[in-house]
DNA sequence: GTCGAGATCCTC
DNA sequence: AGGATCTCGACG
């Protein structure tokens, strides 16, 4: 599987968001592949969101990379769980791309080992951004990585028909930026961390 | 050094 | 609805 160029990541990051549906995330470990489709994303554009940890331009050791070249993972922890993003935007702009959920496709063993016996359906392995680290064996000792080169990178994977839209989760406290319509997926899928807030979807694509 | 908050997840 | 339980960032 060939990863996606570095050039794929410059584009604007609501456009990245959606775009980087159906693409495959996948990460090559030790005991073996593992990958799944990406179907949920959220867009932090840094300057103008107080969503994003990079808001007002914040610059710390943790927000240092978002500051790079677009295709770099930023990670970061929040409680017990590790979140992936996607660096976005040109050198200099600190926006990035969270990874919310994904479809698993290869290595479903290897995702059960690593979530745990109380995991009872598939579709509960990867729907959220913590879940899907655990799952794909990603840890904060990736922040900066290069997601164009192996081990851990994305490739081209399925068809998107339709993508939807509406507020981004968790961030109830963020004023203003919580009603931004900056989380996307595919519409439908039955892999998205959350089922809708009918109120607030939006189909982009039909 | 201390302290509070958090882009979550799981169980009750 | 509440608790787990860790890291970062702000303050001093």
């Amino acid at each position: 599987m060939n990863a996606l160029k570095p050039s794929f990541y410059e584009q604007d990051t609501l456009q990245l968001s959606k775009t980087l549906l159906g693409k495959l995330l996948i990460h090559e470990t030790s005991a073996g592949l593992i990958s799944g489709w990406i179907v949920e994303t959220e867009a932090y554009i840094g300057p103008i969101d107080q969503a994003a940890h990079s808001f007002n331009n914040r610059r710390t050791k943790r927000t240092e990379i978002m500051y790079g070249a677009p295709g770099f993972a930023y990670i970061y922890t929040m409680h017990n769980h590790t979140l992936l993003n996607v660096v976005s935007g040109k050198l200099g702009n600190p926006e990035a791309v969270l990874i919310r959920a994904i479809e698993p496709v290869e290595g479903i063993e290897f995702m059960i080992q690593s979530r745990g016996e109380h995991i009872h359906q598939t579709n509960q392995l990867t729907n959220g951004p913590g879940k899907l680290t655990k799952a794909l064996q990603i840890s904060n000792a990736q922040y900066g990585h290069p997601l164009f080169t192996k081990p851990l990178y994305i490739a081209e994977g399925k068809e998107i028909k339709t993508v939807s839209s509406g507020p981004r989760i968790g961030i109830d406290n963020k004023g203003e930026a919580k009603f931004y319509p900056w989380r996307f997926w595919e519409t439908g899928n039955g892999y998205v961390s959350k089922k809708l807030g009918s109120n607030f979807e939006n189909n982009l694509f039909t």
